[in-house]
DNA sequence: AGTGTTTCTTAATCTAGGTTAAGAATTTCA
DNA sequence: TGAAATTCTTAACCTAGATTAAGAAACACT
């Protein structure tokens, strides 16, 4: 993802906001829900499900965006609790920033790009929870995101590959102990 | 979603297709991937990993659109093949009639909103698959999709859940039982 | 209409990952 | 720095759903 100044309209009167770990930028159940472009810091979506179990969407390290897209755009509750997992400096888009009405082309064309590019990694995702051992899905998650482990607990990384922490415990010890 | 037709170029120049039960419209690996308007029929989109297994992705009957969006967007190889399941009148977009060089600002408006309302699905989709049982995933997908069961045969259900054949089946007779 | 093919069901058995529990390691913060 | 809290590991046991198999039902095609 190149510089979001360009995608957006970021460049002057957007200035970024501090956050402290712990911090819960937004809650399930919210309206006015933004999109949040981390500077520096991690950030986290989740959902708490109906059992009241904790699920994590996804996390979102330095230069990435993070929001629940039709919640944002639509004005509707968010599904997705954003929560600092690290102190950080966050951009907060509001809905105004991101909305068809203030985009010029060039932006909305960047807009457009942004959403496909996120529809094809929700999509291998799903095709990963269908086909994809546990093992296989950790596997491959620290090679997609090779600095996250360190920075994120365990836990939160199974919640995230969908598996208990005992599960990825276990499944850790297994690839230690075979090489 | 509305009239697709105000959404993209279709008015005129486009026209639709005939395509046979069976017929593959695109193929894993095919670059020049498409998307596609069920006009009349049903599609579906699936890949076949690399155990040999087909997971079904998405089912498109009557007024959905069904692509790999990534794919389609940016001409790289398809992830999804696209089957017919049954005879069906398909508007065929090749990337000249998607892409953003080719939108007026009202189409990338709309092209937007279609894209956000994709991201919710699969969010909600991916939430489903790490939170809910294989027989709650079922009584969703028949509440979401009440005319498919009758359309698609039940195998290819249990494959876009992500269970098996015979899980499935097993599901159904519980269900029939207790009332 | 009749035969071959695909789909669906049922049942027995197996296994990946969940649950429970408890101790060890690490982090947090006064 | 040291006590409390959180996280990680290991192990015993359990369960949802996979696998295998085989018969029944539904479809497809001449």
């Amino acid at each position: 993802m190149d510089n979001l100044n360009d995608i957006l309209n970021l460049s002057n009167e957007l200035t970024s906001r501090s956050f402290k770990k712990g911090d819960i930028l937004q809650s399930q159940g919210d309206l006015n829900s933004s999109a949040y472009f981390v500077k520096q810091g991690l950030l986290r979506s989740y959902t708490i499900d109906h059992k009241g179990k904790e699920h994590i969407f996804m996390f979102a390290p330095e230069n990435w965006i993070i929001s629940d897209i039709e919640s944002q755009q639509f004005d509707q509750p968010s599904e997705l609790y954003i929560e600092c997992l690290e102190d950080s400096e966050v951009i907060v888009l509001d809905r105004q920033n991101l909305v068809s009405s203030t985009l010029d082309y060039t932006q909305f064309d960047r807009m457009l790009t942004l959403l496909s590019r996120r529809v094809g990694v929700l999509q291998r995702r799903i095709i990963m929870m269908m086909s994809a051992t546990a093992k296989e899905r950790y596997e491959q998650f620290i090679q997609s995101y090779p600095n996250l482990p360190g920075r994120v607990p365990q836990k939160m990384i199974a919640s995230h590959l969908g598996i208990t922490p005992e599960a990825l415990s276990k499944i850790r010890g297994q690839i230690a102990r075979n090489q």
